[in-house]
DNA sequence: AGCTATTGATAAGT
DNA sequence: TACTTATCAATAGCT
């Protein structure tokens, strides 16, 4: 990209060097934000300049984030991969292994509403706004799993029904042909109803319940994960 | 670069998107390698993508010297490193509590309303019943806390009302004293507006400035925390 | 995985 | 530092 062909190697030239730099550090940057968001990646850049300048990207989520997300993955391998040589780090893995516990356990109780007293006026707030939000995420949820069945109950319904109707056309002819052999017997009509106990009529009313409900349930937060940031500074590690 | 413009969002097809992740990564892993070199600088990159499959790159000097460095500069707390423990079952003991921590994680997860396509209708109900339930006792707690703040800054209030009483009473009375010595000069009333100055007043704005900000509630605490930001985006997927 | 038409990045130059 | 332009590089859409 230029006017020239690069050579991998350090540019000779101090000044150019900054300015390629400087350019590349932007395209750089560039790219990596253009993958997060494309393919859904998280990504960390650090960059450090010849005279230790620092410069860094990271994905929506705070570089702490990507970061600790790593050290995790890097840990896990540790332990996935050489059992024996970092047993020494175990006992130091289960340290932290456990503070994890605690805190995701205090965690959840809070999202029970339990254990509350600790919190501040502020943290509360953020934890409900959090309810919130869940909730509405979960309410959108439901209800397309319900309209999902219902569509599923709705088309089994009308099988039965066609069903039905052949049966009943079937019913219908032997009813004739009896009756042309001995002429008094009227057609069973009501048959049928018996046949799909009002299969479609109860499932179309839960139907209209779920989907009123739905309506309560309110404005679906697309894709915003809402997770402030306050939550994220507390593990010590 | 391509047969086309390229919009900066998501791409919708899953396959595209693997494609395009893994031919970006390349490149971009190859731009970060281009600018060490070049520009003799070091960096560190890191890449999940949506799976949380992890893919890093780093200049000669290791990943963790960068992240080191990184660490250093941006006044992140560190990691206070003690290697020597007795060994024993600790393996064992990692693994329940990575087991454990894994199953933490998914709840609080659905707790915040994501990864819940794999849950069953049932389980959304009960789910959703419990945030209800959560959130209330939030509430509740919450207006008990700013019930609380509210008549302690009554209290306070009404006590420096006192105070501010006292003194205008004293100020009033050392003006009476002088006037009654020397005849001519007014009694200076507003000296006491000098004196204290609109203590109370003061507090008290300050106090209701503190409930509005309540109420606005989407400000970010910074104080303590709910979530551990290294598991913040297992969230964000 | 390869192959190109295209767009995108950027080295030089101003 | 900013802008322009000629070139080269990356890559989107296909196969």
């Amino acid at each position: 990209m230029g006017r020239g062909r690069v050579q991998l190697k350090q540019i000779e030239n101090k000044i150019s060097r900054q300015v390629t730099f400087s350019k590349r550090r932007t395209g750089l940057r560039k790219k990596a934000h253009e993958i997060s968001v494309l393919c859904d990646a998280q990504v960390a850049l650090i960059v450090f300049n010849a005279k230790g300048k620092l410069f860094e990207y990271s994905s929506e989520s705070s570089m702490e984030n990507v970061l600790e997300r790593y050290e995790r993955h890097a840990h896990i391998g540790q332990l996935v991969e050489d059992g024996d040589e970092s047993q020494g780090n175990w006992s130091l893995q289960c340290f932290k292994l456990t503070g994890k516990v605690e805190v995701l356990e205090k965690n959840l109780r809070n999202f029970v509403g339990q254990d509350l007293d600790p919190l501040s006026l502020r943290e509360l707030q953020s934890l409900e706004h959090q309810l919130d939000t869940a909730i509405k995420r979960i309410r959108t949820r439901k209800n397309q799993v319900m309209n999902e069945s219902i569509s599923d109950l709705q088309k089994k319904a009308k099988q039965l029904q066609e069903q039905n109707g052949t049966l009943t056309k079937k019913i219908k002819d032997k009813g004739k042909a009896v009756a042309e052999r001995s002429q008094q017997c009227p057609p069973q009509l009501q048959l049928h109803h018996r046949l799909i106990p009002s299969l479609t009529p109860a499932e179309n009313s839960e139907a209209v319940g779920a989907v009123e409900e739905m309506d309560e349930g309110g404005a679906v937060p697309s894709t915003t994960t809402l997770i402030p940031s306050w939550m994220l500074h507390q593990f010590a590690r």
